[in-house]
DNA sequence: TTGAAAGCGCTAACAC
DNA sequence: GTGTTAGCGCTTTCAA
């Protein structure tokens, strides 16, 4: 690999006349002839900046880390794609990271920043981790965001209008007729089920309607939860008519449970999912989703990070724009006795 | 950020010798007091070694980047955590790097070599590209695998069993009594797509059951792709009773196309998919399907790229350890007419 | 057994 | 306009 020597030695000039010109300082105070020269030089050597070399003199790697749970979520896809572009239009690089072991005492946070890897970063971490366990991960003063969750005061964070997302999925069932609609939340410890649950209870309280006991599960956020949560919902009586699904795996899970019971979907009964991702549009039947803007809370962790890495400054951001969007297949229709 | 300097000077001795202690050397040269007194200091101070430091001076960065077409992949994403479990394994850090813009002229690749990010890579080409395409891509001789290609001679690569793959599932169709099989195949200049043509042809051939023209489609593997060829093949003359599909996001597509169609499966047609997933479990009728062993395949690449690292050596690999492995599930029953 | 010192590739303050 | 130089944190040779 050509070095900045090469490039000086090929173009007869010193290095520092090359590294002004090759890392476009403003004024590069060189002569338009020596620049050319320079640029000559430096693209018949093909060179490019040493990582390396760069990150240890400017203490800066350029580089934001994003750990996420469980990187075949098609969510997180949808967040990292937007963190990429965001960090691309910012010169900035995306290092993924698996958050498996953010625990607190988990390892990777603590390597990333403490070996220089990255500049800072933006960190979600798994259902199974207490916003309060994150505490002392965080109790060193580095740049890191927290997303989907949120400890004000002790970090930055970005979250997604949870609120609002199952509030529309419940507004849908209520519209639809349903009045014995039931909730398949996710743990309790969970940041996002707390914030899932007040929308559902809003919609319920605001259209006058009141439902059973246990007309809540929370069990979870994957596949196999989902078949759980739907055994115990079925277990009830009365019966729900309707289910809203604080997440799309789980949903995907309540379907193939209803469908192994011999459970209509949806005329015995509708389920409404929050998340919308591919395979929410390939079951059967298709999922009618509250689609979340992922993608945009991708780029607005990445922002923040940034923000955080070059000013300092934290906040606290919940994304609402685009807003949560209604996305209406065939997984809903009116309640059975509604005919 | 604590340094090696901070280190020595706690612990009252020369940088070299901590050095020397905490990259555990074989041989420290250094008494087991010195040792102790460093191993405190060390800790006390939270030491870890900076990342750009170790980098520059030893010209190697222990990180292989992982590059693939579509993160959202089911099947990267464990092909992703075998190459990571390698890595971890091995003292190496994985990088992941989408090739969305690996093309011939792509960046990508240049960037995190060129620029010593990385110090080898596995790469995995989209379907799109042709396999002559990446000629001039490799002709640098940095060490790169390709993974689900090869162009022997020209770089390492690590690539599935796909004959047996498609063997195994086409053997499955036969073996229920079907005769009217079609291939829902990937583009025809895809190199797994060639691949898994001769298994599907061979284990007709072996049965002495010739097929219709027009039994093979050559769409993709996306879903879309899937629902195409669905809608070609039924479009046939006679019917196929049974399709094997060369990719599972296909076959998710063509079991929605059926479903929207009317057709029923595993009555009217059978589907047996090459690739398992989560998806495959959870479409209606759940998916039966080939296994391939992605996993391994991720473990071999990287093990392979840091043999060339390290050695110089290059391999082109099979995995044939663990065997693809047919799961049966509900999309395939005896053909219509065998009642 | 220990330490001094050179140098990896780069940037930036400073001198000419 | 251009070049010299120090030094980022680390490893490693060589000397003591």
């Amino acid at each position: 690999m050509a070095t900045l020597g090469d490039v000086a030695a090929r173009a007869g000039v010193s290095i520092s006349a090359v590294s002004r010109v090759l890392s476009d300082a403003p004024d590069s105070r060189v002569s338009a002839a020596t620049k050319q020269r320079i640029l000559d030089a430096a693209s018949a050597l093909n060179y490019r900046p040493n990582f390396a070399g760069r990150a240890l003199k400017s203490a800066r790697t350029q580089v934001v880390g994003l750990v996420v749970p469980d990187i075949t979520n098609a969510l997180f896809t949808e967040l990292m794609h937007g963190a990429e572009d965001e960090a691309a239009e910012r010169g900035y690089t995306v290092l993924l990271g698996r958050s498996d072991d953010v625990r607190p005492g988990g390892e990777v946070i603590a390597r990333l920043i403490g070996e220089g890897r990255v500049d800072g970063m933006a960190l979600q971490v798994g259902d199974g981790v207490p916003p309060a366990g994150l505490r002392d991960l965080l109790s060193t003063q580095a740049p890191i965001v927290l997303v989907n969750s949120a400890i004000p005061g002790q970090a930055g964070s970005v979250t997604l209008d949870d609120h609002r997302g199952t509030l529309l999925a419940t507004e849908h069932l209520l519209g639809l007729g349903h009045e014995r609609i039931a909730f398949a939340n996710g743990l309790p410890r969970s940041f996002t089920a707390k914030r899932r649950r007040t929308g559902y209870k809003l919609a319920l309280a605001t259209a006058g309607v009141r439902v059973p006991a246990g007309y809540e599960t929370r069990v979870g956020y994957t596949v196999d939860n989902g078949r759980t949560a739907l055994r115990q919902l079925m277990a009830l009586d009365p019966r729900p008519t309707g289910i809203v699904v604080a997440n799309v795996n789980a949903a995907v899970g309540l379907l193939g449970e209803a469908r192994r019971l011999g459970i209509r979907v949806p005329d015995d009964l509708s389920i409404v999912t929050v998340h919308d991702s591919w395979t929410a549009e390939n079951t059967w039947p298709p999922l009618t989703a509250v689609k979340m803007q992922f993608y945009a809370v991708g780029r607005t962790a990445v922002r923040s990070v940034i923000r955080r890495i070059e000013t300092g400054e934290t906040s606290d951001e919940v994304v609402t724009d685009p807003p949560p969007e209604l996305i209406i297949r065939e997984s809903t229709a009116p309640p059975p006795s509604a005919t």
